[in-house]
DNA sequence: CGAGTAAGTTACTCATGAGTCAGTAACGTT
DNA sequence: AACGTTACTGACTCATGAGTAACTTACTCG
């Protein structure tokens, strides 16, 4: 039986072209895991459906395996958030949808991920470090430096430092994106849906540097 | 020359009462360095200036010299930070005060290296992590939402919900802390003072839970 | 001053896991 | 179908570092 006539089953298949793919997003699960110390090849290459010999047919050595990991998971996705902002909406609601672009991004598992690795192993890999910060939070406040910029301009937003305030949008947007990745574990983060704290975020933010206190706040004198 | 008569130079000394401390800030400095997994007892020891032995004197293993210095280090500074309230000032005012003292406190390196080892080692020690978070993000948000809500019913801040505005508050102040800590590497860091940084900080937070765009009195000094 | 003991050291064992390499299996080619 | 090439395997080596324990040294107290 375990050799039947008609299933011709290679024990393993050549598939050179899909091993790196498979070996990043192994490597993401395990060093996500354990870090990059602890992590054991033999782990990464049992999730990736391959033997440890293998991994050095296309990775040098654990270091760079992992490098390669920061450098290619980003790009696939932060494309996309940019993409979507509507040109001729208000400052403020283009905010709005920037926030909740970003917001879908910084929580999927692979950025909470990403960010851990990143903060942790920086210190040996400055290189990597930069490309990080400029590819990811520094992208994400120049926009949204613009979006403020374009907001004061037609007078929708208060006289603030752009620059200032992206930086201060992005913080307050990507940590709670951190904590809403491990949202089970938060007691702050436990009852609240992904909605709500999503529009407490933008309530926040556009109250900071909103020109007034939003359309309907003059008047609440209890 | 070596064995003079009189320098009765022992080549250690007993000091028992001293030794866990020593142990616990080489702990620190390796631990933060190097992370739980590549750290050296060896390295530790050294830096403590004892040998490998005398670590398992006083602690069991690694981890628990780990756990032990999550645990102990936060509650050296904490305390601190919220007792210099004014009970009798504006809540606007607390809100000030209360800013600046965890800014200071935010920006140790102390309170970054452990920030980022808890992040990444967390997975293995959820009691230590629900420890941190209940005493220093957790505290740090009560703290703030009762600021908040002072505030409300004082007037001087607008009708918002008290734990979400404590929770933003926290999260943009401890994230300009972690980012202050290596602001160096960091290009949107490099040309800012801290106290401009803190000022930034006060001005987006007043702005964004104020009642009214606030008086112009965005530039108080020290 | 000289046991006795607490504190500390050093040399060791032993498990672990990165990296290697000789061999094996899939697959294209003729 | 046999051959050659290339992808892949898995058993090996070897360095490393946690943990241990037999030994040594500082200090105490009768």
């Amino acid at each position: 039986m375990s050799e039947s006539a008609e299933t011709n089953a290679p024990r393993w298949r050549r598939l050179p072209g899909e091993r790196p793919r498979q070996i990043l997003d192994a490597a993401l699960e395990v060093f996500g895991e354990r870090g990059l110390a602890a992590a054991r090849l033999e782990d990464i290459a049992r999730s990736a459906g391959v033997s440890k010999g293998t991994i050095y047919l296309y990775f040098p050595n654990k270091e760079a395996l992992f490098c390669e990991m920061i450098r290619e998971i980003p790009s696939r996705h932060i494309a996309s958030v940019e993409a979507m902002i509507s040109e001729d909406a208000s400052a403020r609601e283009q905010l709005r949808q920037y926030l909740r672009n970003s917001w879908d991004y910084v929580r999927t598992p692979s950025f909470e991920i990403l960010y851990r690795l990143i903060l942790s192993e920086l210190h040996h890999f400055p290189d990597l470090y930069e490309q990080f910060i400029e590819e990811v939070p520094m992208r994400s406040m120049r926009i949204l430096g613009d979006i403020v910029k374009r907001g004061i301009a037609s007078g929708e937003f208060r006289d603030i430092d752009p620059l200032a305030a992206g930086r201060m949008l992005h913080s307050v947007l990507f940590i709670h994106g951190v904590w809403a990745a491990k949202r089970a574990r938060i007691p702050f983060m436990r009852d609240l849906s992904d909605n709500q704290v999503l529009d407490q975020l933008v309530d926040f933010c556009l109250h900071a540097i909103g020109q007034v206190p939003v359309p309907t706040a003059s008047h609440v004198h209890t």
